[in-house]
DNA sequence: GAGCAGGTAGTCAAGTTTGATTAGTTGACG
DNA sequence: CGTCAACTAATCAAACTTGACTACCTGCTC
């Protein structure tokens, strides 16, 4: 799974009706272009192709206001909401390899409950176990370890990241259930997303720091 | 970067000379399409791409030996060595979000000097150094980070991912420097690639742990 | 001796990602 | 008043990835 649809479901679900643009700006906003595929090329197929799905729902918007290329606006349906959620699950769960996906799953965890997202990030912390022991027992060779050389380093570099991952998210888990932050169903949510027309002071200035990705 | 092409690049390198089915065998001894996207079609599309790229030769051999298909021998070519090297340099020395480009990479480190191994982890230290000030520093907002909320936690857990990582490079780094492993120029290298005919001992068996990737 | 599991070698269509490019509008400056 | 830079909004071709599929042969079993 790539983070894009994850991102471009959950922007969209924010504003309740967007056009390309505004999520390209939001993903932006979010330093997504940073860390993650998000291209305006991927963002629009993107949207283009959920709303083939029944994922989005495309309102086509006569070329008014400002003139320019003729705009199509988008609101999430029923089935698009559910997939989002399922997505979003599975990016909280699962031991992933790639550090976007995750990225976008812990910008949008509160969308969900409390307590879901702790059991979601226990099942993450199992999965983080089961393959750390597949991986110390499984890539051993039958002359021992020591016939394995430097590709021993490989495992060796696997099980570092899962120890590191296991950490973090203990810690997380640690804060989550420490009172931290504010889940769905617990009142004003936080606003993440762009009001129109205001500026984003995160923007791709050049004063940005090494290329994040 | 994905990690096929330095994948595909250094199998056909180890062999000499190699067809598509050989390399494709290699790169599943190694488990890379567990950790990577080495599909049987990244494989065969990598292959003929840098062929037309002039990276690698192709010899169309006949049908003979055993029917079926006709295959095609792949040789590396100059450029292709060069830009073997050059992928495996920049993926050593590359802060990368993926552990797909870095574990090819450790399988092949052997192929430089010691020295220069070194040096380039080294540079990766720095990098990773360097992204972690970029992250601490330019993605704290004006009214200060607890005005960030639960986005915090997306910068809170690039860091740790930075220190994580950095911890594993400067154990690498230590046991290089302390004489382990035989690089280029040192002798005997380490035997990576199966012999025509023995059979794999870490094939794809059923018994095989969860998803590595 | 039919057929089926498994190995060998590779192709293909559909989907995705990338990087460049188009095309119009607005603001600013000399 | 022209034009140049920057912003808004989106498209396109080329490259890449995916997962399923073709086709052929060998050995084994029922």
């Amino acid at each position: 799974m790539s983070a894009i649809r994850l991102l471009v479901l959950g922007a969209v679900r924010q504003h309740g009706r967007a056009h390309g643009y505004q999520v390209r700006n939001d993903l932006e906003y979010w330093g997504a272009h940073e860390w993650s595929n998000a291209k305006p090329g991927s963002i629009y197929h993107a949207l283009k192709q959920m709303a083939k799905q029944g994922l989005l729902h495309a309102h086509e918007i006569a070329p008014s206001t400002v003139g320019g290329p003729p705009r199509t606006e988008y609101e999430i349906t029923e089935a698009g909401t559910q997939e989002y959620l399922a997505l979003l699950r599975e990016a909280l769960a699962a031991r992933e390899r790639t550090i976007d996906v995750l990225s976008a799953a812990i910008g949008f965890m509160v969308d969900l409950e409390r307590a879901e997202v702790v059991s979601l990030l226990r099942e993450r912390l199992r999965r983080l176990a089961e393959w750390r022991g597949a991986v110390t027992e499984h890539y051993v060779p039958v002359g021992g370890p020591e016939k394995l050389g430097h590709i021993g380093e490989i495992m060796n570099m696997w099980v570092h990241a899962a120890d590191g991952e296991a950490a973090w998210t203990r810690g997380l888990i640690e804060r989550i259930e420490g009172g931290a932050y504010t889940f769905a169903g617990e009142g004003e949510p936080f606003v993440g997303v762009l009001a129109e027309g205001v500026e984003n002071p995160y923007a791709t200035g050049d004063s940005h720091p090494g290329d994040i990705r």
